[in-house]
DNA sequence: ATTGAATGTAAACAAATTGTAAACAAATTA
DNA sequence: TAATTTGTTTACAATTTGTTTACATTCAAT
């Protein structure tokens, strides 16, 4: 289910916000200020953030920029609520780094479908993502996975892999999601096979960072 | 350079985005209607198409639908001119797959602010007319590659590829990618030609320069 | 502690991918 | 037109990757 965090001084907004989009089946977080959104969506990790330009403590201009300089973050969609149309606020939301503008007063028909097209344009682009967790960092893009910024050598299913387990450490993944996965329907392989990758992606990324769950599966560290 | 097809049945817009793009360096291609503004994003292929939502013979929600079903096309990014912030047109024009929309009347910063940041959130730096990676340096206006200041020869083939692949240096291209944009949709080649012109630019541009990733395509090393 | 199933691991083998040279075709130039 | 350059295909060698197997080890239940 997508997660939605949604930034607002104004616990009205909030509340409004958070009732219209949970009816459409969103998880809805909240936070009443920038550094707390800030906060948030770190823990979090949301799929869109919708922020208040203006708010106390941390305005949404520097939560915006806050989170396009963090790599970790850098997947996440962000769409500004502006009280009126303030151009100069506008352009220097865009520069830094907004995705889509929501004016108030709110509509919901507008909301929720502006969201959900938005969600949709960007999970077009999903196969350009990042993974990051402990030292490892997987870069869909180029291919390539690093520990602690050293360049290490995947084979393709051994990359396969990996990109399946990293996209939810802890989740325990099964052999036969495994194979689903990774080898897809048609092809089939004595499960074993996936014991031996396995091993040689521990050889490659250290003995602790994937986990055997006896009986079930696999699963990366958290 | 980047390619922006108007359409708009109205001239004076016409002329006045026009104006304001052309001014930031901005390659414009105009078209009075749906239909026509259909044709020419199949010839031209821009990066981005302005459209009025309302306009003769085919409106803009037909034109952007016919779009988005046309996987070809389907990178393009839409953004919308409405009139007045007509909500269920706009709903409408969302789910037809438009990014964004501009409303009249259109501020020229704005304007600006809005198709620069919105290109570059979805396309990262393509169509830059020098590229310098490492020793290499490639001049798109003038056909040449230097090495470490010195003219060498590439044959036609090999300074495209050369092109795509240096547009994102450790991006992996896979060999599909490699056939779209160095051969194009319609040219039909076995794909171990690639192999074969990869082989010639190490050649020339040294043995390092390109690195193999097995099962999937050449990269740049970074 | 014993047992047996599940997993770890190394090695052998199989399959797939890529490098490379050479032959030929097509396009370009003189 | 002939010569030259460029582009494509093919065949085969070299290399990398993937799979299976066999045996060792672990771990949990008894």
């Amino acid at each position: 289910m997508k997660k939605i965090l949604i930034v607002d001084d104004e616990k009205d907004i909030l509340e409004f916000l958070s009732y219209n989009l949970k009816k459409e089946g969103f998880s809805i977080y909240t936070a009443s200020d920038g550094l707390e959104g800030l906060e948030k969506t770190k823990k979090i990790k949301p799929d869109l953030i919708i922020v208040d330009l203006m708010m106390p403590k941390m305005n949404g201009i520097e939560m915006c920029e806050n989170i396009r300089n963090d790599k970790k973050l850098s997947n996440v969609i962000i769409l500004f609520l502006t009280a009126r149309s303030e151009d100069y606020t506008q352009i220097a939301a865009l520069d830094s780094g907004a995705d889509d503008f929501i004016k108030k007063p709110i509509k919901p028909k507008l909301l929720i479908s502006k969201v959900k097209s938005i969600m949709r344009r960007f999970s077009l682009n999903k196969n350009l993502k990042n993974y990051i967790h402990k030292d490892v960092e997987l870069d869909i893009e180029k291919y390539s996975v690093k520990i602690k910024g050293d360049n290490i050598n995947l084979a393709r299913k051994e990359f396969d892999l990996l990109k399946l387990l990293i996209n939810q450490p802890g989740k325990v993944y099964t052999r036969e999601e495994i194979l689903n996965d990774v080898w897809g329907n048609d092809i089939h392989v004595v499960d074993r096979t996936i014991d031996v990758h396995i091993n040689r992606l521990r050889d490659k990324l250290g003995q602790k960072f994937i986990e055997t769950v006896k009986g079930i599966g696999y699963k990366i560290c958290e």
